[in-house]
DNA sequence: GCCATTCGATTGACGCTTCAAGCATGGTCG
DNA sequence: CGACCATGCTTGAAGCGTCAATCGAATGGC
């Protein structure tokens, strides 16, 4: 009557396996809530903003942009359009490529992420960082790379097999 | 806790979060891609059901299954009407609280849970379980019991606090 | 007993993500 | 060249989750 559904996962894995779902159930709305009440920006148009704010001439390819963001090309390309009619991005062809766009980070969208940086951290530092150790928060990292090089192979995470291109603040 | 002057996040931190950020944003997809794809089924529901499953006489109050999903009532609302169209769940008005709505498992929905269970598993081991040694699997769990504890106080987490019913295979 | 409050659950509207086309440009190879 | 496919990006529709509003039922104070 009361059969296990998950026949292949012994008891110790469940329970790992229960609360790393917990996590990326719940981490992703537990971050996103501060940022969206105090600056209504998602994570996710943050995320933008601040991949905007850390390059070369506040400009980034979409595809590059989509590969920084973990998204992708169709979800960013709906934000983008979101962020430019908040005036927060500017799109322009890329002189390289007829084919590509460049997402450009305006004046407003640099004050935006400015304000709104400060507010992730804290979330981040508070849910995450300030709760564990060097040595988990090390441990953990580990772990997440681990987990990202397993990931089948879509086209909107390449970025991530690689190093990142890691910046303090924007 | 809160009390650094710094807002920013330093290197070390920055790596980290961004690789914690990958994780929660693309694991989700890449546990849900199987599951939709063999057994048109995404994981939130197959939880639904695979939670149903394992309760005594297959019943579950909204509420009780809202919490051990990690789930807005509202949200297993909406979820549990469309498996109820499919016929994998039935509700009915509790017997102990007229307020109350249990959802049942029917047999057909017992059946597809179980269809559904080795896909689900499979997925777990492949991207997580099988990547991790015995050692860095406990210390996942670790921290991710810590930043559950670390998640602001939303009522649909309230079971996430206390021990899981963990069970394992029969 | 009565009123206010809380609880349990549902609903509809809205916003966001995904999916499937679609279109233009760029590269490749005969 | 010219056919062909890959690349870069956009768009519209459909599906799903969130939010606010709602409603009946239970509970607590007086």
């Amino acid at each position: 009557m009361c059969g296990d559904s998950n026949p292949w996962l012994d008891a110790t894995q469940q329970r790992a396996w229960r609360r790393v779902a917990a996590v990326i159930q719940l981490l992703p709305g537990a971050l996103d809530a501060p940022l969206q009440r105090e600056t209504q920006l998602s994570l996710f148009s943050y995320m933008v903003l601040a991949m905007l704010s850390e390059a070369p001439g506040h400009t980034r390819r979409m595809t590059d942009l989509a590969s920084l963001t973990n998204a992708s090309l169709s979800r960013l390309s709906h934000v983008v359009r979101r962020l430019e009619a908040a005036g927060w991005v500017s799109r322009q062809p890329s002189p390289d490529d007829r084919r590509a766009t460049q997402a450009v980070l305006t004046p407003a969208g640099w004050d935006k992420v400015v304000d709104a940086a400060p507010v992730h951290a804290r979330s981040v530092r508070e849910l995450i960082i300030d709760r564990l150790s060097d040595e988990q928060l090390a441990q953990f990292a580990e772990v997440c790379q681990i987990i990202l090089d397993a990931l089948p192979c879509d086209d909107r995470l390449t970025a991530l097999r690689s190093p990142l291109a890691d910046r303090a603040a924007p």
